[in-house]
DNA sequence: GTCTATACGATGATAGAC
DNA sequence: GTCTATCATCGTATAGAC
């Protein structure tokens, strides 16, 4: 077999099982059992476990950037652009669901220099969500809400579904996506104001 | 010392390590060089490395729920018990922080038995926001949305923030439940419409 | 309750033949 | 490119003394 259609091959074997039973948890021998090869072939292709485990995160995050920034193009409504970005989020990560979940539980893996790596393209890729929360609000499309905070709590919100998601299941992927999109949209247009209230109660631990 | 405290010693320790480090990259012996005895001690107070995970998620999962219910009690209205819940849910995972994180990202490391019984618990616990949810559309505070979809997008929301909190950083815990639940309940109230769009475009992969 | 010593298995990775 | 064989290490857990 050419060392490129092997060297994919593993790489989605180990998707597959970095998926359903950690990275952590499969061995090598796992990898070269799926990919019909012994374990010491795998080195041929890959130098180490990591660093198949650092490819697979490097092309999500490298695919869902370039994804998302196509889906903007050509759209100018500020209220649309983040609409139109979370449809892209949501459906990337419904869609490519394996790695999206090894994504956001698997960076753990990695040694410092390469988990740096990962975390700045997350970062780079959580700032379009917070300039299209910025826009919004500058633009009085939103109300003046913390950027930083509900831009995590976007992303993780609609990420989550990539941990539950079944194709098969109730609903599809559009129609979680609208779900998503409107509880957003309302939420960041804040019809209820804050609410002045005493601190929660102490708590142990 | 009395077996009682160097268990809970070794628990605490467990807990940091696992929280910094991971349940799968933490060794017994690392558990041991913190609790200041010898790997094979603490065997005498758990029965194994799996046990010492199930022992740390069960007591979070329970007191989590107690916490919530006792939050609750005496409060009636329905988008105020709601609102109750967040701050009581945000609160104490910012606040058991560490705990709260490995709930949410060691799961992996029961064995089936043990993970279902985990499981279980944190589906009564989620059937609580999901009845306060229900509650609300019922009564007309909240527009009629998907609950199943949206209880696990608040909660994972809400969550999420053991991940990243900092507890001298640029807000409090009580800042940050303030801006959680107004996002929220907006989000419930559904000001923005369900918008009827064709389906996002096709995804390689 | 804690110690020392050790059994035992598994794993990531390498060497070198073909 | 893939194989067989093997190394070196580490980690969980147990046995038995104190």
């Amino acid at each position: 077999m050419p060392a490129t259609k092997m060297k994919a091959t593993i790489k989605s074997v180990a998707t597959d099982l970095f998926y359903r039973k950690g990275y952590y948890a499969t061995a090598i021998s796992d990898i070269a059992r799926g990919s019909g090869i012994q374990k010491a072939s795998i080195y041929y292709h890959y130098a180490s476990k990591e660093d198949l485990l650092f490819s697979i995160l490097e092309t999500t995050m490298d695919d869902l950037t370039v994804y998302i920034r196509e889906t903007l193009e050509g759209v100018s409504d500020v209220e649309e652009r983040l609409r139109v970005a979370i449809r892209g989020h949501v459906g990337f990560h419904l869609t490519r669901q394996k790695e999206n979940f090894i994504a956001n539980s698997e960076l753990r893996g990695l040694s410092s220099q390469n988990f740096r790596a990962i975390v700045r393209m997350r970062d780079a890729y959580e700032r379009i969500f917070q300039d299209l929360i910025r826009r919004g609000i500058d633009d009085g499309a939103f109300a003046v809400v913390d950027v930083k905070i509900l831009s995590y709590a976007i992303l993780t919100l609609c990420t989550a579904g990539a941990s539950w998601f079944k194709p098969d299941g109730r609903l599809n992927v559009d129609e979680i996506a609208l779900i998503y999109e409107n509880f957003i949209i309302s939420g960041l247009k804040q019809a209820e104001g804050a609410v002045l209230r005493p601190p929660v109660a102490a708590l142990s631990g």
